[in-house]
RNA sequence: GGGUGGUUCGCAUAGUGGCAAUUGCUCGACGCUGUAAACGUCGCGUCCUCUGGACUUCGGGGGUUCGAGUCCCUCACCACCCA
């Protein structure tokens, strides 16, 4: 069972408001998706990221199909069974892997360009860990070293095994630095992927399909008409889109070319400074590791008037700050526990400290959005 | 009193006669946007005109040597063993 009702649509920008159905349950859009790679938002329980306001998380095909095995997620009763989350699920397919274990790994970079670098990516390039075919993309799996083998029917099996509400399909997420040429070759490999997922797929999970085209406005649009012609539940879009000021420009470009009706969900972005605008763009979903990651590395985002800014707990200067991490906050953490304490767990490495900053980090991020949510409503934005 | 081993960057360590000198931790700075991520990169004697240069270092003092953290003598301290 897959629904996706948008109540309204901002007459000044492109935002939506809307309800997602699940068999799971309903998600609120916008939405923030936090990522669980491993079945899990690493140092919290289901308990608790349900606390955070959360309503939808992401689990990785690749990563739990190396470890423990998409049967063993089947046989404990699918992955809600299996990590006690009763609420709506969707599963990466693994394509960002073939960018972060591939040209992410060999040129040191994440997936968001950080200036206008030169394009190192020239068509017929080649990872040095990873082998891109036309059928799908040989890995060597980080935890051991075997090689193993996903493309679109691989990807989907153990997608449908996992058992989450909502499927990706199987797509190439190109590098920053690629060449309109490369970028022309995967986006056309990603295609042909999206129609094999189709065909193959036999569950009754959602799926969507993934738009690519990086940087590049031709493509990108090229791109969203071809993902929309395909009877996806829903559209990703993943990829990058040149530096920070031309990702809501292409956004802008791509998201018209997408049947209105149905989901957008923009993979892997969601830096404070980004969510509203590309929720502007009329995105409805996106996930990001920003608000785990940073918690675990000892950042947190806090209020700061009607802004936000990043604190460093790792800074010895806030052993001595007894006010609570952030002031406006109503998480158990800034309710109970003072920033020296805080400070004092991040710098001892303590994992309580990395749960704690955790929990407010999503719980920040989730009410971040939830106040979009609220302007969309007022006709604010 | 005798013997043996030790004393190197905040701590712990590596150092064969050519070293401002290893590694780990601590410390500091920075970075993390579909998580190879409780992680990574860099710095950590002093100073400077800082992709390089100058100066001062390896418990103290003396010696051998072109050259000593490394060899010799001596003193101090620490550890263990024997009285």
């Amino acid at each position: 069972m897959f629904e996706f009702k948008i109540l309204k649509k901002s007459k000044k920008s492109g935002a939506r408001l809307g309800i997602m159905k699940t068999s799971s349950g309903l998600v609120e859009t916008p939405s923030l998706a936090p990522v669980a790679t491993q079945a899990v938002i690493k140092t919290l329980d289901s308990q608790e990221v349900k606390e955070t306001g959360t309503q939808i998380l992401i689990a990785n095909t690749f990563h739990l199909h190396l470890k423990p095995g998409e049967n063993f997620i089947k046989e404990a009763g699918g992955l809600h069974n299996f990590m006690n989350w009763r609420g709506p699920l969707m599963t990466d397919s693994g394509g960002f892997q073939v960018f972060s274990l591939g040209f992410g790994r060999d040129l040191g970079i994440g997936k968001i360009s950080k200036s206008r670098d030169e394009e190192k990516i020239g068509l017929g390039s080649q990872p040095r860990f990873v082998k891109i075919t036309a059928n799908g993309v040989y890995f060597h799996s980080p935890l051991d070293g075997a090689k193993l083998f996903l493309g679109p029917r691989e990807s989907i099996k153990i997608q449908e095994k996992i058992g989450a509400d909502i499927i990706f399909a199987f797509d190439e997420c190109p590098p920053p630095l690629s060449s309109f040429e490369y970028v022309q070759e995967a986006v056309k490999r990603t295609h042909h992927w999206a129609k094999i997922c189709l065909e193959v797929k036999k569950s009754k999970q959602a799926i969507f399909g993934i738009v690519q085209g990086s940087k590049f406005k031709a493509l990108r649009q090229e791109s969203a008409r071809f993902i929309n012609s395909l009877p996806f539940d829903g559209f990703g879009i993943g990829g990058d889109f040149g530096p920070a000021e031309t990702t809501t420009k292409i956004l802008k470009l791509t998201l018209p070319c997408l049947e209105e009706a149905r989901p957008r969900h923009l993979l892997g972005i969601g830096h404070l400074n980004d969510i509203e605008k590309v929720i502007k763009c009329g995105v409805d979903l996106f996930d990001c590791t920003v608000p785990t990651h940073y918690g675990r590395h000892g950042v947190a985002f806090v209020s700061a008037g009607k802004l936000w800014k990043k604190l460093n707990l790792r800074h010895q200067f806030f052993l001595k700050d007894k006010k609570p991490l952030d002031s406006q906050c109503r998480c158990f953490v800034c309710q109970n526990y003072k920033r020296n304490y805080l400070s004092h767990l991040i710098r001892a490495k303590e994992i309580t400290g990395l749960k704690l900053l955790t929990f407010h980090n999503l719980f920040f991020f989730n009410g971040f959005v939830a106040k979009i949510r609220e302007k969309i409503k007022n006709g604010r934005i």
